[in-house]
DNA sequence: ATAAGCTGTTCTCCATGAAGAACAATGTTC
DNA sequence: GAACATTGTTCTTCATGGAGAACAGCTTAT
């Protein structure tokens, strides 16, 4: 009977209603924003009622709205454990892992991660999406996410990933230091020009230096403050010479060994919490899990 | 995340279980049988689990499939309870309402009270399926049905709808009357050529006829057999003079007027009862309950 | 006051899913 | 045993739904 609203569509309305736009939730579903309009449409055109207000910048459930979704919701949250369950209990790992990685774990921290994973669940298909702005996972439409120094979300959980600790280590090209001269204390720094990355959200990626028994936080001036995805562009300035460059150690080594950058106060770089992994705290596909458990044990 | 099921797509797989097979299914819907087909082994690719057997000839749920069917069957139900509700809670009768109907309420029974169910609901979407062998009414994905005669099914109601009574009238050609001579009493019913109408399902239309204070079931001679749907059919062959006819009274009405046929033995006509409306027992959608109420007051 | 950025919606075009036809397989009837 | 009828499935074609672009409207920043 053409009456009925095909369930699919209503889980459009409920992803307008848990994200709070039609933009948002056309992201987390994997869609054009014009399907999510249209499919919002429909479903009050067969209804014949309004289920959502759309204040410009705002979407709000009218009262009818409200009432269909509290009830819809939960059944169909069901509908997907109902189907999770049964495709769990085949036994087998398999189906799609989305995950959400910031540039700065792509080349050398989660490549031997997953190929490890793959080669254990090869029926399983992986999609990275690099970003670093976003640190909503669900919201992405990924089952999870990898970053450095988020705070917790509600109901997300968080465990580590690759090394657990990165030292932050600092290099500059051999010509700005034969011109600038080669700083022998951390309090050195400010008297030099800086580059420094800055994490997704907004902090920077802090210089924090041992110094004899105790750790400093160095301020230095500024000359260049680049995002973590753009980590190449950083290295590249640091290499023509436009400062001192503050940057974890791994992507480094090139650079040391070819003798393009050379380390700077090498004895005073200290340790910094590595990346961790971060996912919804309950509805774990079967392949997000076998992630974990890999993430763990490795 | 793609490892989810549209809900929509496990609506079909429920549907062939409940109807035991695909295109019966196809039928339901209202979609093609290559979708269906399509649609489960996609679900089944995605699971990774196969919900049906398909034995040529049957269909049966897996032990996987039935325990998933179990679960999700009455959540689905109830998702559609949800947004019938809330097409209802605008007080508005609005929506579409197929009937599967036989073609001897066509020509003066269904369009009075159609004109004046749409003239009070101009909101509802009438779709009149012309059907005589089907008795399933669920099963052609319809709202309900008008039958004659039909057992009640499962879950099904049954209200009368226009005339409670027709009267089952003879007929024949003024030509075969002089040929044959007129029947004087039912007894000499026996002696003529009849032609007669057979319901959907199989029984024949039956000949009941008074005679005195009893009444008889007169069985003529049978020379032509013709579905009701094949109204016209019948006509044409009693106004060529085959024989005797034995239809509903309104369906002779222009050919008495007309003089192509005359009435036969008109003081021994008994009533018949009228035909009656069939609907499922629950989920009432808004345009079916005003259309039962429209029948109910006329 | 203007520009920029973001929203939901509408419109256009095309890729894809569905309809329809054809097929292979099986059970029933003659 | 052959013919027939029906099934589920596969293949081909095309109509439709969705992506993408553009639009109108609104809020915020300059």
């Amino acid at each position: 009977m053409k009456n009925n609203v095909p369930p699919s569509d209503l889980r459009v309305f409920l992803a307008v209603l848990d994200e709070g736009g039609f933009r948002a939730a056309a992201k987390r579903l994997g869609v054009a924003p014009s399907k999510v309009s249209t499919t919002v449409s429909r479903i009050e055109a067969t209804l014949g009622a309004p289920l959502l207000v759309r204040t410009t910048r705002s979407v709000r459930a009218t009262e009818q709205g409200r009432a269909l979704a509290d009830r819809i919701a939960p059944l169909l949250a069901e509908v997907d454990q109902a189907c999770m369950e049964t495709a769990n209990s085949t036994g087998r790992v398999r189906g799609r892992l989305k995950l959400n990685v910031p540039g700065a774990v792509m080349p050398d921290i989660l490549p031997p991660i997953l190929t490890k994973f793959q080669r254990k669940h090869p029926e399983v298909e992986v999609e990275i999406v690099v970003e670093n702005d976003l640190v909503d996972i669900v919201a992405s439409g990924c089952d999870a996410g990898i970053r450095y120094g988020a705070s917790l979300e509600k109901d997300m959980v968080s465990i580590p990933i690759g090394p657990r600790v990165q030292q932050i280590a600092l290099a500059a090209a051999p010509a700005y230091l034969e011109e600038r001269g080669c700083p022998q204390s951390p309090g050195e720094l400010t008297m030099h020009d800086a580059i420094r990355y800055r994490f997704h959200g907004g902090p920077l990626l802090p210089w924090m230096l041992k110094n004899g028994d105790e750790t400093i936080s160095v301020e230095p001036v500024t000359r260049l403050t680049i995002s973590v995805n753009a980590m190449n562009t950083g290295l590249s300035y640091a290499r023509a010479g436009l400062g001192i460059i503050g940057m974890f150690r791994n992507w480094l080594e090139d650079d040391f060994s070819a003798g393009t950058l050379v380390p700077v106060l090498a004895d005073c770089w200290r340790d910094q919490e590595g990346p961790r992994l971060y996912y919804p705290g309950r509805l774990t596909p079967t392949p997000l899990r076998a992630f974990i458990e890999a993430c763990r044990t490795s």
